[in-house]
DNA sequence: CGCGCAACCGTATGCGCAACCGTATGCGCG
DNA sequence: CGCGCATACGGTTGCGCATACGGTTGCGCG
């Protein structure tokens, strides 16, 4: 282990005056410094950060919490919260709730363990045991994608609005002349799942659609239990012409299952979703979604979580991105409708 | 800050009793232990690992250093990492190299000052002073993905065979019929794109295909420059009639150039790539490729890290994982071969 | 020539913890 | 009764660093 004693022995100086060099931190004479750096460089010297950490009480950390790393939607956030944060000086120690509040706390309190300047969370569905720890501990928090009923913890929120680009789902939807439509809910208890749904109620109501509350399933925000959801929906005596997903794998999920029973879309049915996918154009049918800021999503966050670590007696702020209906093929052609984004893509 | 002096005060107790009770490392009586537990919990305290990491020099952190976090095919990776690692009790440090070597050395170099345990690491192309330092500072070392001479330093490699699959790739081509079979290659100097080039030149070889060398241009690993490579390859004066893309971005910038160029696959050229998609079958047409375990190569590379920490003077070993290749419709349906993995989703 | 002040640098302390070492107490046994 | 040993616990140190504080120069100026 090479320390700053060591450095300071090679280069004939004491051990605070390297800190200061490398600190920059209190005037050195050019050819001290010159010495301190030479000695650095010859004896692969590297700075500590946990004894640095344990000193000054910063870690220049910032813990990242969500579920399904490997979700595509997620790990385009993760790589623009990377950026921001590694440019903003910070490392990412990244943990995985798996959406479950029991792990959610667990992976919490190991960042918390760890000293994290900040926290940047995706909350469970029941993240109060989670919010009461991060608010004793006094952690600047940022809550990512997913709203939550902070309580008393003051943490800054950033999302995109889920209610009406959903009811714009489903204007669109009904403007292809579907009537019947269903819709495919993600977890219970989530922000998006619960905004989600109120969307798709307002749009039901607000296009005069049949109101069956038989048409709204929960889907677990999964592939495989959108896939059995979907399979549910259609066996149904009186089955939706048309389907609507609350996020990326649950339009897979519904997908497969449409497949499988043998409907071709949008042909027998109708099916449209919340988030875009890379590569959607390539998709056949091509999916009208709504597609979400991703890339901004993670760079807000990690800004706002920046000025929170900054002043901590921040007000809760919350910050709503737009989310844009785009619109491809897997609606239907019935009635072309206008004045929304078409999808510039080949065919 | 509510330390074990704190607690310790609390309980009664001394510092040092607290400290066996939380870590059992030495015999306490039953009511003393209680007493323990109830003082950290009426404090809430937490152990605070940034101290216990400079006492006992192991952070139970692993670093991952790694490019391009958004690509889906590292996300799955990161994510199988994430679970592994945490179920061997660490956490994970994420950092993004951007394929630079200058970004890559910086990053290992955040790595090592925070004293992980070990690293994991996607070299970039000229990986030679990042191995350096991590020799030099003794870190276990594990490679993800990229082989690369490690030269002194004992590190394990983790990645999938190369050579061959992409060789297949072009009998796979070959047996569709095509004579003039064109390849984009990855970033110079990675393991990957050499292994793969050298597959390709292989499958030419044994297929008795034209070894043009204007059938070989560099993609630079990401979309946007295989797209320019895909363009100038149909702009030869005698084109190729089928492509093989060295990566999944290869490929999805290929696809974009063919389709701008009103180019149909397989009708008017055939396409193949390395690398599967999420939701492949979804795409039109269906791409066929080459298939990494991607959820094995992140297990592996983790389990390996763990064991390399365990001994570090372990040998260094080398793990090839099968990537297989699945048949699908991008390469046209001339000669429909037998014996090779067929896609079982619907068309 | 000596004082003051700036420029430069070293000494010493403590962050919170694990662990070494030492002490106290109790108990069995010769 | 006293020795030895096991059990239970406390005091103390030092991990590597940042930083408060103090010391030592050297130079300008009266």
């Amino acid at each position: 282990m090479v320390t700053m004693q060591a450095v300071a022995r090679e280069a004939g100086v004491s051990q605070s005056t390297v800190s200061h060099v490398i600190n920059r931190t209190r005037a050195i004479a050019p050819e001290t410094e010159a010495a301190v750096w030479r000695a650095i460089h010859r004896t692969g010297y590297v700075n500590d950060s946990i004894a640095r950490s344990l000193r000054t009480g910063s870690t220049q950390t910032v813990g990242l919490a969500i579920a399904a790393i490997s979700n595509p939607f997620f790990a385009e956030v993760v790589g623009a919260i990377e950026r921001q944060v590694s440019a903003m000086g910070r490392t990412v120690l990244l943990v995985d709730t798996h959406d479950d509040p029991e792990r959610e706390l667990m992976a919490v309190q190991e960042l918390v363990a760890r000293r994290c300047d900040g926290i940047l969370l995706a909350p469970s569905a029941s993240p109060a045991r989670t919010f009461d720890l991060l608010e004793r501990r006094n952690v600047p928090t940022v809550l990512v994608d997913r709203f939550a009923d902070t309580g008393t913890l003051a943490a800054d929120s950033v999302g995109v609005h889920n209610v009406e680009p959903v009811a714009e789902l489903v204007d669109h939807v009904a403007g292809r002349g579907h009537t019947r439509v269903a819709f495919i809910a993600g977890l219970p208890g989530l922000g998006t799942s619960r905004e989600r749904l109120a969307g798709f109620e307002l749009g039901v109501q607000r296009n005069g659609l049949d109101p069956d509350p038989d048409l709204v399933v929960v889907g677990g925000s999964d592939e495989q239990s959108s896939y059995e959801a979907a399979s549910r929906l259609l066996g149904l005596a009186d089955p939706p012409s048309a389907i609507v997903a609350g996020n990326n794998a649950m339009t897979i999920g519904a997908m497969r299952a449409l497949s499988d029973l043998g409907l071709r879309v949008p042909e027998d049915v109708g099916l449209v979703g919340f988030d875009d996918f890379p590569w959607a154009t390539l998709f056949r049918p091509r999916l009208t979604v709504v597609a979400q800021p991703l890339t901004e999503l993670g760079t807000r966050a990690a800004t706002m979580l920046h000025e929170r670590i900054a002043d901590p007696s921040l007000p809760a702020r919350e910050v709503r991105l737009p989310a844009t209906l785009i619109v491809r093929d897997s609606a239907g052609h019935r009635t072309p409708d206008a004045g929304l984004t078409e999808d510039p893509s080949p065919p």
